[in-house]
DNA sequence: GAGTGGATTTCGCAT
DNA sequence: ATGCGAAGTCCACTC
């Protein structure tokens, strides 16, 4: 980590970070040349250059969400101290692209080896999930009409209330993730509940992107269903459709 | 700019550069929750954090193209420090979305004020017009049929050389900018040195973005063409066209 | 504000 | 490798 480092410090810094794998953050008055697919010329001005270890690039201005210029991963990059100007050269094959970034002063120079083990996931939450069956109930079954949602009965809450299309009554459970015992014991208490007060035939549909080991035979000895819903083909509906339609209702702030 | 801070530092500086609409990069270990058109959850890694003035919000992992979290500009940013936890929020209206940083601890923390005046041009060079060009004759205009192009004639060299739908001669000059006076004049001189030594009629057209003023009537005068072609476009063509078929054989690099 | 098309799109999955 | 489609796409422009 150096703080207002000279163009030969920084050089040294870089170089040592590029052979060790690290990724590099670099402050300082710089201009940038971009020749590929297409070509730019950025004038001088004070950015944040990001280095990564897979060689992608990234220079940012103050604002803006995008870079002004980058590099993909896979690039070949290397540092040259030329008369008073450190250059960094990313060059990738494949569409042949260079990005030559030279800095007349860097005010912050960081070569960084993060340890990031962290899982990212996107998903829908069960309640994405809910507003998705709500907008296709076909994703339960074709013919299915959601009556009422997060339905107050007995034990608890309904997670979607309907009929199906021979008129029978169909409750589902919704589960964001592997579906284990509990989402098919907390079902059938639901079924049960509805069938002593409805006297109809009531389904039981427990609907998750997988259900655990075993728990598919629990569900057979309990007469109820399953319907697999990937999470993610939820909140890609939910991404499809009109954000005003429901992202305001719905949406709730961590 | 703050190395290995404590959290309560930190949130001091990151408060400070929000109020003062500075950059800041917070490079720490760090869980991350995204809720709006989709819900993601980050587990705890180290990372680098962008938030700019602009209110935009980068969250980079050490490798990767793409941020893994992020909020686009005109975001509101808040910092709460809670439970030995730095709490920065980025929330967004339309479409409602809200990303969530939670760090443990942060190994650097700098708060920029970049003066970035630099202005930033993608364009194509002249001589991706003249690919362009030889890719699609049509830009000229139709019916025109190249046949060399970097023609040696006496002068120089000629940009594009070709025929038109009459069979007439045709001498393309290209201006990747404003085309001036000498454009117009060494133009003519290719004209005059092909008339001589073709005994057919030649065509002269000046291809340029737009052409100084007066330039118009010079031409007139000199019985030349003016043609106007946006570098962009050209661009545009050659992205559009397989980069195998030219990016190969054209590319120079810096 | 909503709809449309482009991007140095990038990214992933299929062929 | 190539081609196709999706993306929390973002972004600029039109209506």
């Amino acid at each position: 980590m150096l703080e207002n480092p000279n163009l030969a410090e920084t050089e040294r810094l870089v170089g040592q970070a590029l052979s060790g794998r690290e990724a590099l953050i670099i402050v300082g008055n710089c201009r940038v040349d971009y020749r590929g697919r297409a070509s730019s010329r950025l004038e001088a001005g004070e950015r944040i250059v990001l280095l990564k270890n897979d060689g992608s690039v990234l220079v940012h201005r103050s604002s803006g969400y995008e870079p002004v210029n980058w590099q993909p991963p896979g690039c070949v990059l290397s540092t040259y101290l030329v008369d008073s100007t450190l250059e960094i050269r990313a060059v990738r094959q494949q569409p042949r692209e260079s990005v030559n970034i030279y800095f007349d002063s860097v005010y912050l120079a960081a070569a960084l080896n993060l340890a990031d083990a962290g899982e990212f996931s996107l998903y829908a939450s069960e309640e994405d999930m809910q507003r998705a069956i709500l907008i296709q109930p076909q994703l339960i079954e074709e013919g299915f009409k959601p009556i009422s949602y997060e339905k107050h009965v007995l034990p608890g809450f309904v997670d979607v209330y309907g009929i199906d299309q021979k008129a029978k009554l169909v409750v589902v459970e919704i589960k964001r993730k592997t579906a284990g015992r509990e989402a098919a014991l907390q079902l059938a208490k639901y079924v049960e509940a509805i069938r002593s007060s409805a006297n109809r035939e009531v389904r039981g549909v427990l609907v998750a992107p997988n259900i655990a080991r075993g728990v598919q035979r629990l569900l057979a000895s309990l007469d109820l269903e399953y319907k697999a819903v990937d999470p993610r083909k939820c909140a890609q509906i939910l991404r499809r459709t009109k954000t005003k339609e429901l992202a305001e209702y719905f949406f709730k702030d961590g």
